[in-house]
DNA sequence: CCTTCGTTCCGCCATG
DNA sequence: CACATGGCGGAACGAA
């Protein structure tokens, strides 16, 4: 088994402790084993987590067994770290294990110094502070999280979720990962398709064999290309395509298109006011058809996302509270 | 909401 | 022998 062990500092944001608990945890295997074992260790037996208090089980000792350490971001991200925590990160990173952070869990990975000269992110709020204390560190703040094969640092919270999914998908391929994902009701890929994992593509990913398809998939999924078509443009065979496609993706060629089709269909609402019927059929989807797609992937019916996303836009407007300086509530 | 029809998916298996 | 490929056909699914 796979040993992950998690790193619960006093003031711990139990979002991102329980994030790769959970996603970690509940990881099975085709077969129906559970590939990881997830551990959480502190340099005391009771942890500060804020609305409550953590009884730990382990101490820092485990995570010399650990084949994955994840930080999880703390509430003042500015409080030392601990030399033995140090220590420890260092320790198990010489050893071949894999460090990564979620959220403001960057600040105790950088205290490491190894993340000195990659590039790395971490909550936008924290992004400039970071940099500040971390010169040698690269900071972007505009990804949802860097992938240096050992070395990961994710966003702000949720984005702990992409990249404890983007793990499983290293270790364990992209259909185990969509279903992982699947448990935890979040899809495997966010927003931009692929393009997170194109862009910060570890060294060690499985073959971008797919990619070029991928990208043309994205740029014609309004014309609703059938798997011959796709398969002719791979040079593979409508069945190997499938088995390619779920190997690497965890989907299906044609789930993947719809996706795609009512992603574009969400920009469209928001974004102009072309009729329904008309986004519809510009996207190779009858009215009816394109409907029921919409609301099974969305929610809501294609007007009513239309009618919230406006009202959402109109209430959030002017810089009320874009203070960087504050981060007292990460 | 139901029905019909074409497409897609995937286990199975022969083949290279 | 291990392994990847791709055709086949039934079941599931999407389109209309």
């Amino acid at each position: 088994v796979h040993e992950v062990v998690v790193l619960a500092l006093d003031g711990v944001v139990p979002f991102d402790l329980s994030t790769p608990v959970e996603v970690f945890g509940r990881t099975r295997l085709a077969d129906g084993r559970a590939p990881y074992r997830v551990r959480v260790c502190a340099p005391a037996a009771e942890v500060d987590a804020g609305a409550f208090t953590l009884r730990v089980a382990y101490g820092l000792d485990v995570l010399a067994e650990a084949d994955t350490v994840v930080v999880p971001g703390v509430a003042d991200p500015l409080r030392p770290v601990p030399e033995q925590v140090v220590v420890g990160l260092r320790e198990a990173y010489a050893r071949g294990g894999r460090l990564a952070s979620i959220c403001a869990g960057a600040f105790t990975l950088a205290a490491t110094g190894l993340l000195d000269g990659l590039q790395a992110t971490t909550h936008w709020l924290a992004a400039d502070e970071l940099a500040r204390r971390h010169p040698a560190v690269r900071v972007d703040p505009d990804v949802l999280f860097v992938d240096h094969g050992r070395l990961l640092t994710s966003a702000g919270a949720a984005a702990g979720l992409d990249l404890c999914l983007h793990l499983v998908r290293r270790d364990f391929g992209a259909a185990v990962a969509a279903d992982a994902a699947r448990v935890s009701v979040m899809p495997l890929e966010r927003e931009g398709g692929q393009a997170q994992f194109i862009v910060h593509a570890s060294p060690t990913a499985d073959g971008a064999t797919l990619a070029p398809l991928l990208a043309w998939m994205d740029k014609h999924a309004h014309e609703a290309p059938s798997l011959a078509e796709l398969a002719a443009r791979a040079g593979l065979s409508p069945r190997t395509l499938s088995r390619r496609f779920r190997e690497q993706t965890g989907t299906t060629p044609a789930q993947w298109l719809i996706v795609a089709r009512v992603r574009r269909a969400q920009r469209l609402l928001e974004t102009t006011d072309q009729p329904v019927e008309r986004i519809a059929s510009g996207l190779s989807f009858g009215a009816a058809t394109f409907r029921d797609q919409f609301r099974r992937r969305v929610g809501t019916s294609p007007n009513a996302y239309r009618h919230a996303f406006r009202g959402a836009v109109r209430d959030r407007d002017g810089p009320a509270h874009a203070d960087p300086r504050k981060m007292a509530q990460l």
